[in-house]
Parts: C-alpha cells; structure tokens; sequence
DNA sequence: ACGGTTTTCCGTACAGTGCACGGAAGGCAG
DNA sequence: CTGCCTTCCGTGCACTGTACGGAAAACCGT
C-alpha cells in the first residue's frame, strides 16, 4: 500500500514539498489578493504553510519571485488561432492580453519596470513580430509598431487601474474627485458636451485606441 | 545692516527654514541619484539636514511627496508655441515629454501606478486635448487619442529605461544578454538581416511609433 | 538497518523602512 | 517675562528583505 501524501506512518501531516511552481502560484494568489504593496517574502511564506527563508532554497530573492510571476500570468493569454488575418488576429491578443491585466491589476506596476524576457513573454512577443510581419511590415517599422502596440496595452490598463483603485475607490477624498470633476467638464463641448465624472466606457476606449493604431500599421502597408 | 541668511547674531549657523517647495526640490534630486528604490525618507530628510520626522510638517506621507516631485518634473515640460499645426504641436510637445523622462528615469514607475492629477499634468493634459480637438476630434474618438499618445509615451519610455538599466548595464550576466541576443535573432529576417544585439536607435523608434499613431489619427479627421 | 552525505527547511539576527507620538526649541504677541 | 503657536525632531514600533548557521529530513551505498 502506497504511503499517503499528507500523512507519514506516525500521522504526523506531511506538508507537500515546497517547490518553484508552488511558490510562483502563491506568489500570484498573493498579488492578486493584497496587490504588489501587500506582497511580502513573509507573507508569501505564510500562504505556504513554510517558514520564510525556505522560499529562498529556490528562489533568489523578492525580486525574482516577481518576475516569475510576472511571466506567470503573462502565460494566460493564450495562442492565436491559426490562419486570422493579421488585424483580427492582433486585436484578439491585444483584447487578451488586456483582460490578463485586469484580472491580475498588479502587472502594469510590474512591466514598467521589468524587461519582459520570461518564456511566455517571449512567447507572446513572437506572436506580434509573426503576424506583423506576414501583414508585411519589416526592419524598423516592424520593431516600432511592436513596441507601439505593447506601450499601448500596457498604458491604457495602467490607467484604467489607476482610475479603479484611487479614484472611484470609497477612499477617495472629495478634492480629488472634484479635480477630476473639474478637468472633464472643462473638455465637456469637445467631448459631446454630457461629459459626466462617470466612468468611461473603458472596452470602447481601448478598442478605438487601438484601431487608431492598426489604422497607422495598415497605412503602412501599401505606400500610397 | 541685515542680518545674515546662514549666521545669527551668535555664529550659530542657521539652517534655511524647511518648506514644501525645498523638500519636494530634494525629493526630484534624490530620485533622480538614487532611483526610486533607494529613495526613502531618512535619505530625504538627511539632504536637507533635517530631522526624520520634520518633514512631515509640510508633507502627509511618503507617497505625497512622490506624487509632488512626479508633478514637479512633468512641469519641465513647457508650453507649446502657438500656431503651430496640430501635428507639428503633437510631436514637439510628446517628445519633450519623452526627453523629461529621460532625465528623470523614476517617472514611467510612477506614472503606472499613480493618477495624473497635478497641475502640470493636467495642464500638459489640456494642451493634448486642445491640439486635438483644433484638428477636427471630438466624443470618444478625442478622448481615446489623448490616452493613446500618453500611453505611448510613458510604455516606450519605460521600455526603454529597462533596456538601459536591466540588459545594458555592467551587472547584467551573460544569461540575460543571450536570451535578448536570441529573442532579436529569431526574427533578424523580418529585421532587415542585420539585427545585432546593439542597442537600437530609440530616438527613430520613437518617432516612428508616433507617426504610426498619428497617422491613425489623421485618418479620422476627414472620413473617407 | 545503518552511517554518511546532500538537500530541504527555518529560527535568529541585522540593517533598513514609514511613520505615530510627545516633547523640545524658536518666533511672536501681550 | 509669560503664554501661545509653529516648527523641529528623538524615540519607538511594527514591518521589510535576506545573510548565516544549524536542525531536520531525505536519499544512498553498503
């Protein structure tokens, strides 16, 4: 009879082994939790069950534990499907990737400060590179519009964040609401003239920033 | 005869008193010496030869004076010329912005994680709006633009502050540097050929990306 | 089953952090 | 000089990342 995983012969309870991909689970449980100011090696620790400086047999510091989460959930944007036409194809992933970053809020603080070089973020880099590329763009203005594109996401979530947490947060004091209030209805005749303080329609907006930019690759294509 | 700014009348050397101004002063030049991880207030406060704790006289928290010295610094970008056309405006106003982050490598860190709220920033926001609506924007369309460029702007900045400081930089070992190494040559032939592991020329990068949005927006302002 | 080796675990300790509190020091009005 | 108010800041607390060295467990050849 096979020994239990959770009980050795005198019932003591076993904890399952600690290991990378546990950490790096935890490790994102957390984040998505407390956010990246309420990540802490203790805390992490704590969520294993395991004392703090276990973490560090596989891992070398806070630091690397972010990375790895970071390209981690950089891995739930899943592959694309074969054989779209480049435009849809990209606005698939993009409108992808944007629901990972919002699903897991901490990531824009993370990518703004890290080179993305994991395997998935790799990964995911290629797929941009190819399908530009077969659209037919090349040398420099392949590499811009990659990294127009991943600007791009990375910024809109950033601020869609940002409005989220401190903004349209129970904690946000009156003067600043005030000074949003301020700063919209000054645009109001621009904007439609029913410039609300509410929330945008956050989907549209980053949808037509992005056709804004496919609108720039796309004249790129064919020179006129 | 007045009496001394540094000395009172019993030789005592006499401290320039502290003031919100001063401190938020120290903070930018501490940011930009130390980056925004070795940024703390002990460091702060000992810049300007002053207790811990007296800084908290004219500042609510640590996170305060980050937002100050962030708004503080986005101030160095200066007004446009008037008349200038829309495109002209844009792209001298969003590559000033670019080389203030420059010179201040901590901004992207924050402007991830912060709203944009300061005075500057919000005058800075205003003269987007304003270029873009002159040319012919309005409704979603004026708002998506607006966050669109600044998108742009704080991603490939943030890109290309990591470059300099994660892959760049003397300490970066020999794995990181192959992986980059490998990543550009996967895709040398859609590169032109020549992608070495060289550092790319970001000021036509920079430039080309922004067309590429630009001409997206142009699009919009006559429908075809 | 046993001794030895290696791997995994983690308690303690240290230097650092942001900031609450309460008192000292300095400037000013009466 | 007395009171008052602003400015200054020393001390202390709870918390951080992680270096170090030892305990515990797992594995292995005999």
């Amino acid at each position: 009879m096979p020994e239990s995983i959770w009980f050795r012969d005198d019932d003591r309870p076993r904890r399952p082994r600690l290991s990378r991909e546990r950490i790096v689970a935890a490790a994102v449980a957390l984040l998505d939790a407390e956010g990246v100011t309420g990540f802490s090696m203790r805390a992490l620790a704590a969520r294993l069950r395991a004392g703090t400086m276990s973490l560090y047999e596989y891992v070398q510091s806070r630091e690397d534990v972010l990375d790895l989460a970071l390209d981690e959930v950089i891995g739930e944007v899943d592959e694309p499907r074969a054989g779209d036409p480049w435009r849809e194809l990209l606005v698939r992933q993009l409108t992808r990737s944007r629901q990972v970053m919002r699903r897991h809020p901490w990531m824009p603080a993370l990518t703004a400060t890290r080179p993305l070089l994991g395997p998935n973020a790799l990964a995911r880099s290629r797929v941009i590179y190819a399908a530009l590329a077969r659209a037919g763009l090349h040398g420099p203005e392949l590499t811009a519009a990659v990294g127009t594109l991943s600007s791009y996401v990375n910024g809109f979530v950033a601020a869609e964040n940002t409005w989220w947490d401190t903004v349209r947060t129970p904690a946000a004091d009156a003067g600043l609401r005030a000074r949003v209030a301020d700063h919209l209805n000054e645009h109001a005749a621009d904007l439609g003239g029913l410039a609300q303080v509410d929330d945008g329609d956050f989907d549209g907006q980053f949808r037509l920033g992005l056709d804004l930019i496919l609108d720039g690759i796309a004249g790129r294509l064919r020179p006129a």
